[in-house]
DNA sequence: TCGTTTTTTGCAACCGGTTGCGGCTCAAAT
DNA sequence: ATTTGAGCCGCAACCGGTTGCAAAAAACGA
């Protein structure tokens, strides 16, 4: 259990009678060092079994390589995927990935971000929580220079970063595909309307059923709080108890989606015949629900690379030249059996 | 984008006429500050905007609040739940989580390894790549004395943390709720052998049948390498096409589980009535799945939360007393219709 | 009142890199 | 021979807390 000595760069610098500044200037590759020393340094360190101390460097940086995540839970299959994606390219990049959960608590996600802050993160994810409406708590990153980067969820502000996928787009090519299947009736399972990304889902739908000279019936839209299970199935017996019932629905998310489906089959509905539907995602269960879910396709991994791409890339330039980049990432449609009227 | 000066506690010492000693110690409460003293630091410390840098701090001692994990993917639904309860209970006691995931991969284990090490962090939670066999890459810690606490993929190594559930009883439970239902040619797909966790499984499998005197047939255990979907079908192909084939499988997980069920009722099988099944996980799919999949529950979040107490603890000790603790949970049998033969 | 104990506080070194600025060396230019 | 300048490298301060040891202050006892 004894702590064995950590090789420092004084130790290399005793040995090879250099001075520390030397050893430092060597091992980053700093310029005006020659290449027969910086070679010689970085042999012997390596012999040494020298390894670097990322927290002292941080210090006198004030700044560690580290890049913070903030999002609402970890264990939901998008935001997964979405981490998976930042942790995999920052990695490679020799930056740690810290993260923290805001459970949709707007709350959290203020003290997150104190504590986020207070470790000095290079840069900032942020899918915003369900509940969060002002961005005062991430004013201080902003203030002090550390890029932010929102995906998925984002804030309506122009001059920021953002990491999206063309929701509304979506949402009408959903919709547009329902129709094309001879619905006429389409119910909308609508998120909450203050995020982006449920506003615009729903936005799409709005506007296809128009395009297509549909009437938009109020009573088939079902405005969800948190597109549960539970909350999922509550909403499709009302709309099948209904004088005239949809004859499809789009589903802002898969959950929701599948409930519906599983809802429905009970009460002996047939799916896609009597009710189509899709969903929004492409969670596992999109493809085990029988019949196969329809659903538009996230690209969760690759939002999560660009986002840590983004602040790499800030982190790299010494000059400042912030403007705000807004990337918008393609969904696809998958269509699958549970919306398939036509052969 | 000017940034703003932080506070030091320099700036309060300077401000209060005290030494940047006291300051320090009073804000870490410190007995050798008097109550009154301490009361009014805090008090200007937080009028002053004073946020610590935990960066100086985690210098000097040579030891960050942060603890590493390490995974093989984020985005698997048991991984993302222990992450969560790690992350919720690291947080709480002020302490950030550092993630890294190998994919499975022995070589990226090691080489994360290396870079949590040189983050300095002050515990390690890990759960292995199905590829490692060997312990190497974290001699290192144990020699610092950081503490490392194994968590449901374990090494078979006796003397250290672990927190694992009884896979062999869940194994045995499963195999024998299978029995009970009336099955006697019970497959089994097994994972990885050099894995506790499947091994486990295949021995509470294999004795259960011992135990009910049914024979063993090899024919019936399907050894896979990552217990997938497609190697689900796989493998249920082969044994429908078996001259005896199964009455029931057990899978060591849901995916492979679930894809046997789709295959099969493909084939015009009935569930469970001709084929009975039974899981491992419950994994969102298992309830989404028709028949419902029966399966064992595994407390991912607390498992985490517990694997994070452990470390927290350790480090709350200044005494090294480490006995390696091994805290086993308990599953429990979740039996749904896939394999309800009886009323 | 004065020495002794206990409490409270300060000094200064330390953690391990980083970096502005200045110095030294040696070759090319004048 | 002297000047100039490019190439290399070292000095020393710095990042912001932490802590052993000693000193100062307060409390106590005789």
């Amino acid at each position: 259990m004894k702590a064995k000595k950590e090789i420092t760069i004084y130790d290399i610098a005793k040995k090879l009678k250099y001075s520390p500044s030397t050893i430092s200037r060597a091992l980053n590759d700093h310029e005006s060092i020659s290449k027969n020393t910086t070679l010689l340094i970085k042999k012997v360190a390596k012999e040494m079994g020298y390894r670097p101390n990322s927290l002292a460097a941080s210090l006198r940086n004030n700044k560690s390589k580290t890049i913070g995540i903030m999002i609402s839970r970890i264990n939901r299959p998008f935001v997964s995927s979405l981490i998976s994606g930042i942790e995999e390219t920052a990695r490679k990049a020799g930056y740690n990935v810290i993260i923290s959960q805001s459970n949709d608590k707007y709350e959290n996600e203020v003290i997150n971000a104190e504590t986020l802050y207070n470790s000095r993160i290079s840069g900032l994810i942020v899918s915003l929580s369900m509940e969060t409406r002002k961005l005062e708590h991430l004013r201080r990153f902003m203030d002090q220079g550390i890029p932010i980067v929102f995906v998925d969820r984002v804030p309506d502000e122009l001059d920021i970063h953002k990491v999206i996928i063309d929701n509304y787009t979506a949402g009408y090519k959903a919709t547009q595909h329902l129709i094309e299947q001879g619905c006429s009736r389409i119910a909308h399972f609508a998120g909450a309307q203050h995020r982006n990304v449920y506003r615009e889902r729903k936005k799409g739908y709005l506007d296809a059923l128009k395009d297509h000279h549909l009437p938009v019936d109020n009573d088939l839209i079902v405005s969800f709080k948190s597109l549960s299970f539970g909350e999922g199935e509550k909403a499709t017996r009302n709309l099948l108890d209904l004088p005239q019932p949809p004859d499809a629905i789009f589903s802002a998310n898969d959950t929701a989606a599948v409930s519906a489906i599983m809802y429905a089959k009970k009460r002996g509905i047939k799916i896609p015949e009597e009710l189509a539907v899709i969903g929004f995602n492409d969670d596992p269960i999109a493809s085990i629900v029988e019949p196969a879910l329809s659903t538009v396709i996230h690209p969760a991994i690759k939002m999560g690379q660009i986002s840590a791409q983004r602040i790499l890339q800030h982190a790299a330039e010494e000059d400042e030249n912030n403007s705000p980049e807004v990337t918008v990432l393609p969904t696809e449609l998958l269509i699958r059996d549970s919306s398939k009227k036509k052969a």
